[in-house]
DNA sequence: TAGATTGTTAATCGATTAACAATC
DNA sequence: TAGATTGTTAATCGATTAACAATC
């Protein structure tokens, strides 16, 4: 099934087939992967391994699996990493710095830039190899060196502004660190990372669990058996 | 509605309305809120908000709006952040050093109480007022400061290893920054953050974005119109 | 009462999954 | 041919949304 568009919930897990990919390649050996050894690497089902993989064409083979090589070239392509997206990231605090200096980001093929502050205090230090520039030149910036991922890594407050610039440089993608939601024109696309966010979910699990260790003590207690 | 479980969608949204209450409350004179206003704070729509809320109860009044802190209090308690859940930060390179010293944790309510490296350079040295300790400490002190969140900050390598010794000391709430699928027992739950992932499905969007761009130019170069 | 806004229903949409025919 | 595994169908499930009666 082609030109049909790939459902959202896909795309997110093409990036997990794909870092599978590169373990079984990696390893060598296999030339071919069945959609349950992949399945089995990513956390999910086979089912959904193949039909993920359906819409991107037929790129398997009945009684064989998948190859390797192959499928790896196929999601490359498709997730756009063929291409070069130069990111830059935008506040330079705790968290702009480790990820400035992240290694995780060159080594999936993404190059951070440049890198924008406001305070005089930060401008014109030099974090991983790349002197930051006052957030006044982004345009300038954005334009001259093609970038194309805007990485918001400022305070909440300052996230809206930030954002603003970046669409207004012509920035169509966003990965937005700063625990604040902000508003961009639709054709841009913005993700957000919310570390605390992540947190208070895990607290909601957290609680839930010890509610029904709590409950099951209590069952224990008065001599109640679980169902068989 | 209530003791009906909520839906996980719902509770993926509770931190999101959460901070847009806070908002609300600090700016004072407003006593209630509208789930419109709500929305417009949180980017999504009011049907959304209304939904979400009343798997929590009915705590709104028609015609008013919800009252701002007694929703405040309620989603608070219900995503469990009355209570104390210290986490655990393993793995002390740029990304945990990063964790650490992270403000956004405390100010919303999460302790880390302690640091995990197996590197003898890292050990003892102390990162955000707080001495690294060796991993074979681990579940001594899981049990003695009653961890109860880890955060796996290692290379890929090492994360499965730590999630069981995670599982094995009796943490049951786990949040991954490696980029790598840890296994766990069913009543352990993970929520995963990769950083490269969050950019590789920006890029396809990106890659989608600029294709359409591309379009849309060579469609003017040929006269034709866009659909009114 | 008139206006505002919730809480809930029901329709719709999108994602997941088991099952199996197709086919290597 | 027999065994293995894909690609696709169809059933099911869960999430979203518009609409509106209930009610402040």
């Amino acid at each position: 099934m082609r030109n049909r568009p790939i459902p959202e919930a896909t795309v997110a897990r093409l990036p997990v087939y794909l870092r599978a990919l590169l373990e079984v390649a990696e390893a060598r050996g296999e030339l071919t992967v069945s959609s349950e050894e992949l399945a089995g690497m990513a956390g999910v089902n086979a089912a959904k391994v193949r039909k993920d993989l359906s819409y991107l064409g037929s790129y398997g083979t009945r009684g064989v699996g998948y190859d390797v090589e192959y499928l790896l070239y196929q999601i490359t392509r498709e997730l756009g990493l063929t291409q070069d997206w130069p990111a830059a990231i935008i506040g330079i605090g705790n968290l702009g710095r480790a990820l400035a200096s992240y290694r995780g980001f060159s080594e999936r093929g993404f190059r951070i830039a440049a890198l924008f502050d406001v305070d005089d205090g930060v401008v014109g230090e030099e974090v991983g190899g790349i002197a930051v520039r006052h957030l006044d030149e982004l345009k300038e910036s954005v334009v001259d060196q093609g970038i194309s991922i805007g990485i918001i890594a400022t305070p909440p407050m300052a996230a809206q502004e930030v954002a603003e610039k970046l669409v207004d440089a012509g920035v169509k993608s966003i990965l937005n660190f700063a625990p604040a939601v902000v508003n961009v024109p639709p054709d841009v696309s913005v993700r957000k990372v919310d570390l605390s966010i992540e947190l208070q979910i895990l607290s909601f699990y957290q609680q839930r669990t010890q509610a029904i260790a709590t409950a099951r003590e209590a069952n224990r207690r008065l001599g109640v058996r679980p169902p068989a």
